[in-house]
DNA sequence: GACCTGCTGCGGGGTG
């Protein structure tokens, strides 16, 4: 298509779209379709087949899916089929509907977005004439089955595909389970298979992604993977020593005793940010609320300080949405400088604009997340995305925690830039259980249905749903266990309705949501209340733990009342490490290894940060880390396990299964111990433990309720639910198997 | 030692 305007063409996928939709084209004068856009049209024109669609966040991803599909759907005059678009986020239906309204209007071809905060005018107003695009949320698809199942086959009758946005957004959770069994239930309605069409920007692993959209014929999926062309990438990390407080704030009101004050660092590096960030458009990522509300205001001061107009605006999950539409207008406005401080809020494809730099404030969470909040920079053509990472760390003492002798947060930054820089990323774990979001799944069938057998249900959810996971018998332990809570009531010929206490809840809005907000656990030491957190670790009583500052010993965890009780526990300072509470994966732990262990000075990292990194390899070099995996540091045996925290976390479950006091430290495993043989011997224990032995341990787990629907669950089968999610079992064995083999 | 996402039906009252 060189030059469309004079209606000559040389793209053979121009010349299959629509007539009305080529003029349209011309019009957006538009010069030629993106590698992306060639390549989708002939593989979805004739909606015989399930595609992916993997681009860069810029390539015109929207447009490569719908060009095409809406062409399709012109075939028919006027328009009566239909497309279903299913998205992570309202404020991504909402960006999405003025982009493709604007289009369609010219096609008569109708989109109707549908989510909470639609009205349910235009909702009755799609039902009725149920055909053009349903731009949807899972909750709000969820609660058209519960609510309108009888009169959904009319309403899917004429579907020609399913799109699904954001596609790696859902893989791996609760989520993604209630969509793969909601596009799975449409098909079902509509008795025929329909097409799907999976759009992203960051889909590593494209035979998992695949598998995600068409389970059991993932290898017919067709896959348009349009890389980005080699955009430069400008990379620094600042390396911090922690300074005494400077700034003192009011105690917070929320966690009385513990004392609200800012490091001097804090400020020195929020003074470093606004002199190399103001005059432009950034995102700032501190990992945590907290951390985004302490730079925003300090960089707000700075400009009230120096006269400037604010260039600085939170962004994260507890601010009003009108708060957070402020700071997105601001950068999008373009017409003054607007930095963004925020959370993973604005990782997802909200439309936001081009911005300068990204700025990382202490480890990334993960490679992948790095990646995809880098993808926010440099997406104009010709401009380099640019990185900057600060990283704080501990003035050295003589009882200095591991954490901080190894620089964690500084050599966890370098070892993910590495990993990014060599195309790595972590794949999501896919391998999950979730029997909570089967349970919903369960209850939202029988209300759709008007009632479903054992067997229907089987047939839908695990045969050919997404839940193959689950055996028969766990299967029907949990129907038996539905139906002890009331949830289940079985008539005389089988068939399965709800129960008293199962109509209740299936008939409250929250029940369309397969998610649940955290549960925060109190903390409470003798009579005060420290404050409350989300603990999703395993906890176990005798356990140690960092709150607000300082060590404490885990009396009894009370998972009915979500209670903590703690006691001060002695041991030195804990550890400065700011990489927020996410599982660290095994390759980045193993990175880090080769990290210290590597001579060479890293290019990326300034003065301070490589003096950091030396301490770091001094520390690494003199208890030979680079051969021995055991060693002793302040009274304990360390495990220098070098993996992720899936099998840290079940090697720690396990030997305090065996009475040993031990707590993961990151890249490595402590136990408080006496004799270090002790340890040895319960390492050969534990590797030659069985199956159902590894499961004993997780008894002693005090806060098993992870997801939505547990609390409905047999115990042994959240346990195992639980372990599925966050504990890599035979990889703890075979680690303790080798440490104990290697033992000095 | 963390972050994020989502939500119906109906009644009452006001406005056009």
């Amino acid at each position: 298509m060189s030059s469309p305007a004079s209606g000559s063409t040389d793209s053979r996928s121009f010349d299959l779209l629509d007539e009305r939709i080529r003029r349209w084209i011309w019009r957006e004068g538009w010069t030629e379709l993106r590698d992306a856009q060639e390549r989708a049209v002939p593989a979805l024109i004739d909606a015989d087949r399930d595609v992916i669609i993997a681009a860069a966040t810029a390539a015109g991803k929207t447009e490569a899916a719908f060009l095409p599909i809406l062409s399709n759907l012109l075939r028919d005059e006027p328009c009566s089929g239909s497309v279903l678009y299913i998205s992570p986020l309202k404020a991504l239906i909402n960006d999405q509907w003025s982009r493709l309204d604007d289009l369609c209007e010219a096609l008569e071809i109708p989109v109707t977005g549908w989510h909470g905060d639609v009205s349910s005018g235009r909702k009755q107003r799609f039902l009725k004439k149920p055909a053009g695009v349903l731009l949807i949320t899972p909750e709000s698809l969820e609660a058209m089955f519960v609510t309108r199942g009888s009169s959904l086959a009319a309403t899917f009758g004429a579907l020609r595909y399913v799109v699904v946005d954001e596609l790696h957004a859902f893989i791996g959770s609760e989520r993604g389970m209630q969509l793969q069994s909601l596009m799975q239930r449409v098909e079902r309605v509509c008795a025929r298979v329909v097409p799907r069409v999976g759009l992203s920007a960051t889909l590593g692993d494209m035979r998992l992604a695949a598998e995600f959209l068409r389970p059991r014929a993932a290898q017919n999926v067709h896959i348009i993977e349009s890389g980005s062309a080699g955009q430069e990438l400008k990379i620094l990390i600042k390396g911090y020593v922690e300074k005494p407080p400077r700034v003192h704030f009011e105690p917070d009101i929320e966690n009385p005793g513990l004392e609200d004050v800012v490091p001097g660092s804090t400020v020195e590096v929020a003074n470093h940010m606004y002199k190399a960030l103001r005059g432009s458009n950034n995102l700032i990522f501190p990992n945590s609320r907290r951390q985004v509300e302490l730079y925003a205001d300090l960089l707000r001061r700075a400009c009230e300080r120096d006269g400037y107009p604010n260039e600085f605006w939170p962004h994260h999950g507890s601010l009003s949405k009108e708060l957070r539409e402020q700071t997105e207008q601001a950068l999008k406005a373009g017409d003054r400088p607007a930095s963004a401080v925020c959370t993973t809020t604005l990782e997802l494809g909200i439309d936001i604009g081009a911005v300068k730099s990204v700025v990382q404030v202490g480890a990334p969470p993960s490679v992948a997340s790095l990646r995809q909040r880098l993808g926010r920079s440099g997406r104009r053509k010709g401009e380099a995305a640019i990185l900057r990472c600060y990283c704080v760390e501990a003035e050295l003492h003589s009882d200095a925690d591991l954490s901080d002798r190894l620089r964690e947060s500084l050599v966890q930054s370098v070892a993910m830039v590495n990993l990014l820089l060599r195309g790595w990323f972590e794949p999501p774990r896919a391998s999950g259980m979730h029997p909570s979001t089967l349970v919903q799944q369960v209850l939202s069938i029988v209300a759709e249905r008007g009632g479903a057998t054992a067997s229907e249900l089987w047939d839908t959810l695990v045969a050919s749903g997404p839940f193959g996971a689950i055996d028969k018998a766990t299967f029907a332990a949990i129907l038996r266990s539905l139906g002890a809570k009331d949830l289940l009531v079985q008539e005389a010929g089988g068939l399965l309705l709800h129960g008293v206490a199962g109509e209740r809840l299936v008939n409250h809005y929250e029940f369309y949501a397969s998610f649940t907000t955290d549960d925060e656990f109190r903390i409470i030491a003798g009579a005060k209340v420290l404050g409350s957190l989300p603990v999703s670790r395993p906890l176990t009583a005798g356990q140690g733990i960092v709150f607000g500052g300082q060590r404490w010993r885990v009396q009894e965890v009370d998972a009915g009342k979500k209670t903590v009780y703690v006691k001060p526990d002695q041991g030195g300072v804990p550890p400065v490490f700011d990489g927020g509470g996410s599982l660290v994966h095994d390759e980045v732990r193993r990175e880090m290894f080769n990290v210290l262990n590597d001579g060479q000075p890293v290019v990326f990292v300034d003065a301070t940060g490589r003096e950091l990194l030396e301490e770091a390899r001094r520390f690494f070099a003199s208890n030979e880390l680079a051969s021995r995996a055991v060693f002793t540091h302040g009274g304990s045996t360390i495990l220098a396990t070098w993996s992720g925290d899936w099998i840290n976390d079940a090697l720690v479950v396990l030997l305090r299964a065996e009475g040993l006091d031990a707590w993961n430290q990151g890249p490595t495993v402590s136990v408080r111990t006496s004799g270090a043989d002790s340890v040895k011997d319960a390492l050969q224990r534990i590797a030659a433990l069985t199956p159902a032995q590894t499961r004993d341990a997780l008894r002693a787990i005090g806060n098993i309720d992870n997801e939505k629907w547990d609390w409905t669950l047999p115990d042994d089968v959240k346990r195992s639910a639980y372990a599925s999610l966050r504990l890599d079992m035979p990889g703890a064995q075979a680690l303790a198997s080798r440490l104990a083999a290697g033992w000095p």
